[in-house]
DNA sequence: ATGTCC
């Protein structure tokens, strides 16, 4: 027998409101994570909901490396830019007719060229310059309101916000090492250094990725684009105190970080202040999914009215997305409103909004399907 | 999440 003591279960802290909608099943996911061997800390945000493996908006601090946690997309985040075009000078009919584009992906010769150097070149050019299904969207956005944080942007101002991650290359990551994953990888073995290379390469090819997307649909509507962040919500940090996994929390670029909003809600850009050591270097990274896809089936009539009053937002946008079942996943109604997200965030010192963002052109794809 | 399990 032993005499190590039973390890009690990591610290649990959970930012969000009495008010907040949150799945029990969420919950017990969290609290679930939090028993695992070698787990230190664990928080929780108000977009979490159920996921696969472990919940979706949590950062979890252990001293060994749970692939599960970070998930298939490794890289996954949202690059928000600010573009040179005057809105007046925007039509969005041609505007979305133009973004079409988005579905060529980068030619190989410049694909190539991009990755050249980078960490990222060991995965190679495939799938580069593509957004990829479920979530992932290349969204035209007019700035609404902003505060004194807000860098550069005025009222009026558009944007574009780059949802997409590694494509198929961190999945091949992630299912490659299916089945050995499950007791996670102690720091010095040789899995745990296979995998934070390959992550490594997959994070560094995702966010170039979201840069040749901006860099296309921008070319596509005849301006530049600025970077104003690019913050990643599913991958691994090496911290002093251990490895960090966030799934679907953001890590913030210079203090900053977008919150994806839906076809019913805004999105907002954040200020993100150090805020308490128990977040983890973490935020909230999107609305969050209020039903899952499975779900939306039932809960929307796949009839031609229904199918397009999804096809415009509230605020007057569009979005393109020709395959049906894709709309249906990704309804407005499936998604939290991000503006009480946003809320509880505030309410515990983790972000300030910096910019409120409408939809304008939500492209998903333009390419039919069921 | 996925050049995806029929």
């Amino acid at each position: 027998m032993g005499n190590s003591p039973i390890a009690a279960p990591a610290r649990v802290c959970e930012f969000y409101s009495g008010g907040a909608w949150i799945e029990g099943r969420a919950v017990d996911q969290l609290n679930e994570v939090a028993g695992w061997p070698g787990m230190g800390a664990v928080a929780g945000f108000p977009d979490l909901h159920p996921g696969r493996h472990g919940p979706v908006g949590g950062a979890f601090l252990a001293d060994r490396i749970y692939p599960q946690l970070i998930g298939p997309d490794i890289g996954c985040g949202m690059a928000l830019y600010r573009l040179d075009l005057p809105r007046r000078k925007l039509k969005l009919d041609k505007a979305a007719r133009r973004l079409e584009v988005l579905e060529d992906g980068t030619a190989a010769e410049e694909a190539r060229a991009a990755l050249a150097g980078t960490e990222a070149e060991l995965l190679g050019p495939q799938g580069l310059g593509t957004l990829g299904g479920g979530n992932h969207f290349c969204e035209l956005q007019v700035v609404q309101e902003v505060a004194d944080t807000a860098p550069g942007l005025a009222p009026g101002d558009l944007c574009l916000l780059v949802h997409t991650g590694s494509r198929g290359h961190g999945a091949g990551v992630f299912t490659g090492i299916e089945d050995s994953w499950k007791a996670g990888f102690l720091p010095g073995s040789e899995a745990a250094d296979s995998y934070a290379a390959l992550h490594g390469a997959a994070q560094a090819w995702a966010r170039i990725n979201r840069a040749l997307l901006a860099q296309a649909a921008s070319e596509a509507l005849r301006c530049s684009a600025e970077l104003i962040c690019d913050a990643p919500h599913n991958h691994l940090e090496a911290r002093p105190d251990g490895w960090l996994h966030r799934k679907g929390a953001a890590a913030p670029d210079r203090r900053l970080a977008p919150l994806a909003g839906s076809r019913e809600s805004l999105s907002y850009l954040m200020a993100v202040p150090e805020g308490p050591a128990e977040a983890l270097g973490s935020v909230s990274h999107g609305a969050g999914r209020r039903y899952d896809r499975a779900a939306m089936h039932g809960r929307i009539r796949r009839v031609k009215s229904e199918l397009e009053a999804m096809r415009q937002t509230r605020f007057g946008g569009r979005v393109i997305c020709a395959a049906r079942d894709l709309l249906i996943e990704e309804a407005g109604s499936a998604y939290k409103d991000a503006g009480a997200v946003l809320r509880d965030l505030e309410g515990f010192g983790l972000a300030r909004e910096a910019a409120s963002l409408a939809p304008l052109i939500t492209f998903k794809t333009s390419k039919g399907g069921r």
